[in-house]
DNA sequence: CTGCCGATTTAC
DNA sequence: TAAATCGGCAGA
């Protein structure tokens, strides 16, 4: 597996949120490898961004993660039920990270469908293989990824990113952009164009 | 301590 | 279109 090295991590912030699709989010559970290609990211910076947790230098005890240094992750509850995953990026003292907000399963599709649906992967509807993975909220339910992987080393052994996988080819295909979801609160900052996505 | 609200998903 | 559901955060 080619994992990406630390260093990838500490670039500008939507460099790294394109640079993400088509990658490998590759979670390692209970000795069992799962993988998702990544389709969908979404870019928050803190210094200018009202829509970004840590806008303005905002620190809490939630927030003071975006501050590290990039290469490790950021995992929030939201409305009270669902998880979603960042990439804390750049460097330490400057609050940024990238949201994956989806992902095509290709490793671990049975562990991956029992996870989300309590179901064997064949026995999946075509509704539901076509929605296994396309949100922020579902694709953290597929890879198991709670609160215990806040903070936690994407050079690590738990969870990470791998440029290529070997016996998975990697697809081209175009990306799109456009503006974020769900963050209409934001005033100015909901329009910018930091949202990725491959068609 | 109280009360509001959200980087979502799903079912009605 | 609305309900589900709870931790973070601000204000008192």
């Amino acid at each position: 597996m080619d994992k990406v090295s630390w260093d990838f991590y500490l670039q500008d912030t939507l460099t790294i949120a394109k640079e993400l699709l088509g990658k490998y989010l590759i979670r390692v559970h209970d000795g069992e490898v799962l993988a998702g290609r990544i389709t969908e990211t979404e870019a928050y910076i803190g210094d200018i961004d009202k829509a970004c947790h840590a806008y303005n230098g905002k620190v809490t005890n939630r927030t003071k993660i975006l501050y590290e240094n990039g290469g490790i992750s950021y995992v929030y509850l939201i409305y009270g039920m669902y998880y979603c995953m960042n990439v804390v990026t750049e460097r330490e003292g400057k609050a940024a990270a990238v949201l994956l907000r989806g992902v095509s399963v290709v490793k671990g599709f049975d562990k991956i469908a029992n996870m989300r649906y309590g179901l064997n992967y064949k026995e999946l509807t075509k509704v539901q293989l076509k929605n296994i993975s396309n949100g922020p909220g579902k694709l953290c339910k597929c890879f198991d990824i709670t609160k215990d992987i806040n903070g936690e080393d994407l050079c690590g052994s738990k969870i990470f990113i791998c440029n290529s996988l070997e016996g998975i080819e990697n697809i081209k295909l175009n990306m799109k952009v456009s503006k974020r979801i769900g963050i209409d609160y934001a005033k100015e900052a909901k329009d910018f164009m930091w949202r990725f996505y491959l068609e």
